[in-house]
RNA sequence: CGGGGUAUAGCGCAGCCUGGUAGCGCAACUGCUUUGGGAGCAGUGGGUCGGGAGUUCGAAUCUCUCUACCCCGACCA
């Protein structure tokens, strides 16, 4: 490819609402351009960047078993409530009716399509198991779509779904899932991690997600510093911090606390260490107030708590009146004590003693509260956040922290939805019997930006080699007054085309500062500069992108020194 | 969804307060010079000032309204 004859609109200047670096470098080397609101065109350079990662995806899914097909986008609604998914999706899920004003939903995932085409297309445990899978546009109305194609409404996904007889069959391909996975993102070349993860909406029991290692990850993972245990801080186990409790050593006195209502105020005005308070928040559950307890120093989570059966889904924290009339005080004085909520404590909680907390009264916290003595809960549950320095849940080490950008989510999701769509198969004894399945999904255009996001530099984005739009750039010095040069770079330029060597000839009339800038926001993994200078020497001068140092070679080894740095 | 902000040329912005010929930088185009690290000079083209309504002799500017986009949003018990 000739640059005069492909399409690079580079901009020297970072945009103003790109805020993540991946973001900027897209828009700044124009893989890709806004339309609106979490809506993105790839323009041809970004376009041949996603088609590099759809392809490596496609043969790994492939070799693995996996058969690709193309359902449609725009699903009927009808479909949806045979699952009764419409709540669980909400706001996420795009509306749009037709001139009948029939109501369709624009996919943001397939479970109902392709367990609809399965329940007409499958009849026998002869034709299982079976795997399908598509590349394809899904739309989640995102609350807050942001980063670029890092969370945008319109995306592209590659999902795939897999149907048995058994659960040893679904393990079966679901490990298989899972190395392929491993080989996609090993072979487009970046670091990554596959945590254990709470399945949310789509469901289903066992559930573990891809994350690319990146500062800028929008998720945190905790892992064991010496062995296996890697789990999305969403779902990481959090162990109780105290063996046994303690017997009461002190007497429960109420102290006047006037205007201290945060963990902070209260334990500087006491003087006491934030682990000996707990924090009490109220939300709703499914059958009056539930009062949720967590250490001082511990972080509520959120989905932990969402998955207790007593506690209301969607989450809800309970707002300033109703927690008025629940706890007779204002939030920062709640407490335990005599409060007319179902209490359920985090495990920590559970086995403290002495501890400090609101008197649900404004004004007032109580200090040496002891349970049974002075209070009782009703309940205990994994309720917070696992931290760093946390022994890890396997008993293995203790955990530290990462952040990660989800690119691959996979379940093994049992028979929730065939048994809600009566997707049956005749087993062997000609019974009717509800199929297994799985799911397994992977961000495309997700994938694109998290790979910048891990790979780039001041001056731009150094493409992984398996993903890169070029392989090679031809940048020659001159081109339009030298003829050696211009004839040289012509040469090498068709002998490369010839090799497959995927090569981009600048042969814009730029000046050489210029062309390079360019192309180190563009990030071409190799490249080779010609120039009457070098060419005195006969040597092509050589550089790789990601260290920048300068090689000579000699003209004509050139075209077997590439062909041998490439990987094919 | 709640709160805040912005909307003027492809991009980034000024002009608005105090109504009266729409400007600057970058980018683009032409010419000359330059040519190993985002060149210089001279010139050119491009905007119904987000949409609608109103006030006014006159609105980018004042008023109302709609829309779009951006940012923030339990973490307090």
């Amino acid at each position: 490819m000739r640059t005069t004859q492909f399409h690079i609109v580079t901009r020297k200047e970072t945009p103003q609402d790109a805020e993540i670096v991946s973001h900027q470098l897209m828009i700044r080397a124009g893989l890709i351009r806004k339309l609106g609101a979490g809506l993105y065109s790839w323009t041809p350079l970004g376009f041949r960047v996603l088609q590099k990662v759809e392809s490596i995806i496609r043969e790994e899914m492939n070799k693995s078993g996996g058969l690709e097909m193309l359902m449609p986008a725009v699903q009927p609604k009808d479909l949806w409530e045979e699952t009764g998914r419409i709540n669980d999706f909400g706001g996420q899920l795009l509306a749009i009716h037709d001139r009948a004003e029939r109501d369709y939903f624009f996919g943001p995932t397939h479970e109902e399509v392709i367990t609809d085409f399965v329940r007409n297309e499958i009849n026998s445990y002869k034709q299982l198991p079976i795997t399908f899978y598509q590349i394809q546009t899904k739309f989640r109305d995102e609350i807050r779509p942001r980063f670029g194609v890092m969370r945008s409404r319109e995306f592209i996904m590659k999902d795939a779904y897999s149907f048995h007889l058994s659960k040893e069959s679904l393990v079966e391909t679901y490990e298989k899932m899972r190395q392929a996975y491993d080989n996609i993102i090993n072979r487009i070349g970046l670091k990554f991690r596959c945590v254990l993860a709470d399945s949310g909406a789509i469901g289903g029991s066992g559930s573990q997600e891809f994350h690319v290692i990146a500062d800028s990850g929008e998720d945190a993972i905790m892992y064991s510093d010496s062995g296996e245990y890697a789990a999305n801080i969403e779902k990481c186990a959090a162990v109780s911090l105290i063996g046994e409790r303690q017997a009461p050593s002190m007497d429960l006195q109420k102290v006047e606390t006037p205007s201290q209502k945060t963990i902070e105020e209260v334990v500087s005005h006491l003087d006491v260490e934030k682990v000996q308070t707990i924090k009490t928040l109220l939300v709703a559950g499914v059958d009056g107030p539930v009062a949720l307890v967590v250490r001082g120093d511990h972080q509520l989570n959120e989905v932990k708590a969402n998955n207790l059966i007593e506690v209301a889904s969607p989450f809800r924290m309970l707002d300033d009146e109703e927690i008025k009339t629940v706890a007779g005080c204002d939030a920062g004085f709640i407490g335990i004590k005599s409060l007319a909520a179902h209490i359920i404590v985090d495990q920590t909680v559970a086995n403290m003693s002495d501890f400090i907390c609101g008197a649900c009264e404004n004004g007032f916290h109580y200090i040496g509260v002891n349970w049974e003595r002075d209070a009782q809960f009703h309940q205990i549950a994994d309720l917070r956040d696992a931290q760093v320095g946390d022994p890890s849940p396997d008993g293995q080490g203790t955990l530290q922290m990462a952040r990660g950008i989800e690119v691959g989510h996979i379940f093994q999701l049992g028979n929730k939805y065939s048994k809600a769509m009566n997707a049956v198969v005749l087993n062997e004894k000609g019974q009717s019997q509800a199929m297994e399945m799985g799911c397994y999904g992977m961000g495309v255009s997700r994938m694109v930006a998290a790979a910048i996001e891990q790979s780039h530099d001041e001056k731009g984005i150094i493409w992984p080699e398996a993903i890169a739009p070029f392989q090679v750039v031809l940048l020659p010095m001159n081109y339009h007054k030298s003829e050696r040069v211009k004839a040289v770079t012509h040469d090498l330029y068709q002998s490369l085309i010839g090799q497959g060597v995927e090569v981009i000839l600048d042969d814009r009339k730029v000046r050489p500062g210029f062309m390079m800038s360019d192309f180190e926001l563009l990030g071409i993994p190799h490249q080779i500069i010609i120039g009457d200078r070098a060419l005195d020497r006969n040597v092509f001068e050589y550089r790789q992108r990601k260290d920048m140092q300068n090689q000579d070679i000699a003209c004509d080894k050139m075209l077997t020194f590439i062909t041998e740095h490439i990987c094919a």
